[in-house]
DNA sequence: TTCCGTGCAAATCTTTTGCACGGTC
DNA sequence: GACCGTGCAAAAGATTTGCACGGAA
């Protein structure tokens, strides 16, 4: 019934993914996972367990670490360190733009961004390192347009 | 006695900035700071305490952080979030080039590195990019030399 | 029926804070 | 002598873990 087509949604990706990894199926898991693929950007474990407690069902904190800590084991997603307290999820999509953060230090207002020439260079780079480079990630921090007004 | 020769180190800087902004002098932070000094790499706290137990003077862990977050709005050494447990801080030198971060993510060594055309694209990015810029903080992930053998 | 997913509460770990004493200016 | 720097212990905040129950397979 489902197809395995480039258009697949991260949802979809994420149930068969955690399926094929032998996980039953979890009410909890499936809110934060909708609620993931809903998002534009990097949210809290607290900001997700908020924003279920309106909206879909309550989903206690403890399961919204372990959840999440399971889907970044499956690569579903990945952290997002900010500087600021918390550590920061958002859904990885195998088909989108690699995206990396904008943090305002005054509001904490947390934007992504993405270019090109950057990740060339660091393309680049990647093969120079005493290092077998997997991943990166890239935050500039600074003052939004409202908080520098 | 002391000049202000661009060869000032970064010892000398900090000791005159501290004294600059009204504090006294204090053998814990002094501790601190030359040790600071001698790295090569970012620390954590823990770290500078357990180093400081055995080489200089013991200083209590919430002088250490006490330390850090002064010579961090002195601007006299940063924050390295490496994704790890602990925040790092190192020495931020005037007349040294800027650098980033490597982080071995199956031992958890950090070593520095850095490069132009990253930072040169870093840098034409910051303009195009809703955000005033203060800093960017670039971490490479993956498998050292050891581990990924 | 078996075992996983989840909530709750307690534990753990990092970082911060309150308070008192001793040193610097 | 006034006030800052420091240690100690307790607090605070984020994340993890132990345990028991209810739901999925």
């Amino acid at each position: 019934m489902n197809s395995h087509a480039a258009t697949d949604s991260w949802v979809e990706r994420a149930e068969a993914t955690l399926a094929a990894s032998g996980h039953k199926r979890g009410g909890a898991r499936r809110a934060v996972v909708e609620l993931l693929d809903a998002q534009q950007c990097a949210l809290t474990a607290v900001e997700i367990e908020d924003a279920l407690r309106g909206e879909r069902r309550r989903v206690s904190r403890a399961s919204v670490y372990r959840i999440l800590d399971e889907l970044e084991r499956l690569g579903l997603v990945q952290r997002v360190e900010t500087g600021q307290a918390m550590v920061r999820y958002e859904r990885v999509c195998e088909h989108e733009e690699h995206h990396h953060h904008l943090v305002c230090d005054s509001c904490g207002l947390v934007m992504p961004f993405s270019d090109a020439a950057l990740e060339s260079a660091i393309e680049t780079l990647s093969e120079r390192v005493p290092l077998k480079v997997s991943e990166h990630e890239i935050v500039l921090h600074g003052s939004c347009s409202d908080c520098a007004a």
